[in-house]
DNA sequence: TAGACTACAGAACAGTTGTTCGATTGTAAA
DNA sequence: TTTACAATCGAACAACTGTTCTGTAGTCTA
């Protein structure tokens, strides 16, 4: 854990500010000089102190050599996210559990990118693939990519992962509380529910969304 | 049509390969000396002099003032697409087709964004709307977003969109050419295969990706 | 052959941009 | 009060960068 966001000031939350909308407008970073003027501040040197500060709290990276080179930490993250690809997800065995670090190691897993429409402003996402044909059920093909997001609660009628302790098997079904059982539905209307004891379930996480790619 | 592409000289091609590369390589576009340099030019006045040719033949765009302010003309696709959402796909229509100028017009249908990598390659796509449950064979379900490929040729096993005549239905299957017939195969293995005349199909695209937003 | 055009070289210039240095001010801790 | 630090200003500098001007050389056409 080397860059912990700290606090920041108003002048540089100010200069922040300024870096996105300019970003937004020009399609392009701004000079220091544009800060600078655009932030009310009469010298670039100042300018230039704030920048070290966000870079060394990590709200903006720089590029050093290049002209405007400043990008902010979250830019690219802003029409797609990358998601963390931590593992398989089949019948048998219960999901990978994201760890603490999945999201802050940058190398340590395979990143995938997805459009941020998909997520939903969902956070803590992960994604797993597919392996086997056992979620024919919920509309899910060996080889697909669900992404899902590490939650603790699910509300009536979302899509979870669920972990059956006594089949010993992993499944993706609407869950619906109903008195003192659940309802696992699938999303295949052909397939029947399943009704189980509210204690022989274990939710492992949220159903985000799904991919496919057929090529 | 007032920026059609014209012939360019093996100098120009070169140019234009050195700024792809540059991109790839840095993530931002290269100076003009840079380019002299890497394409073995002495002055950066050749280097500007073809800037010029490239600008007019509509290979790349430049933003003035900016330094390094070279765009490819495909820049902004390289991580991902957009691509049109130009209607529905329901059991009993057929799947809308793309006009000639569904790419060409900015404004027209909705652009979705779609990650490059599920694209894997493919040209001419558009997405599709799915509308109903018909298509829980395919494991596809209500909601989800079709991405297809415009092609005339389906290769077998690939998975397509496919418009039964007699039956007047669209279907989304892997099709196989058997001799005089078609076989056309659900994803879902627990649903039976059809065969069908070759005269009765219609093929409308091929499926390349699936999306699914469950939250 | 003359003219037009493409392609290239070299050099000089001017604007842009990031960096750095010294000095000043205000605030908070010791 | 002294000290330390964050924040600021102003100015100067050097490097980067795009532009432009003056040529030269080759090719093609009239």
């Amino acid at each position: 854990m080397s860059t912990r966001k700290t606090e920041i000031s108003s002048r540089q939350l100010d200069i922040l500010k300024f870096i996105q909308c300019y970003l937004d407008e020009h399609g392009y970073p701004p000079a220091i000089r544009d800060i600078s003027a655009g932030c009310g501040i009469s010298s670039t040197s100042v300018a230039v102190f704030h920048l070290k500060k966000l870079e060394e709290k990590g709200y903006i990276r720089r590029r050093p050599d290049i002209s405007r080179g400043i990008e902010l930490a979250s830019a690219s993250d802003r029409e797609e996210a990358s998601v963390p690809l931590i593992g398989i997800i089949a019948a048998g065995t219960p999901v990978p559990v994201p760890s603490a670090d999945t999201w802050s190691e940058a190398d340590s897993a395979d990143l995938i990118k997805v459009p941020r429409v998909l997520l939903a402003g969902a956070e803590n996402v992960y994604a797993l693939k597919v392996r086997g044909d056992s979620m024919q059920d919920a509309l899910i093909s060996d080889g697909d990519i669900v992404i899902m997001e590490s939650a603790v609660v699910v509300e009536n009628g979302e899509t979870a992962a669920v972990w059956l302790k006594n089949e010993k098997e992993i499944t993706l079904k609407k869950v619906f509380r109903e008195g003192g059982h659940i309802r696992l539905q699938p999303a295949n209307k052909h397939y029947p529910a399943i009704i189980v004891s509210a204690g022989n379930v274990e939710v492992q996480g949220k159903v985000v969304a799904v991919l496919r790619n057929l090529l």
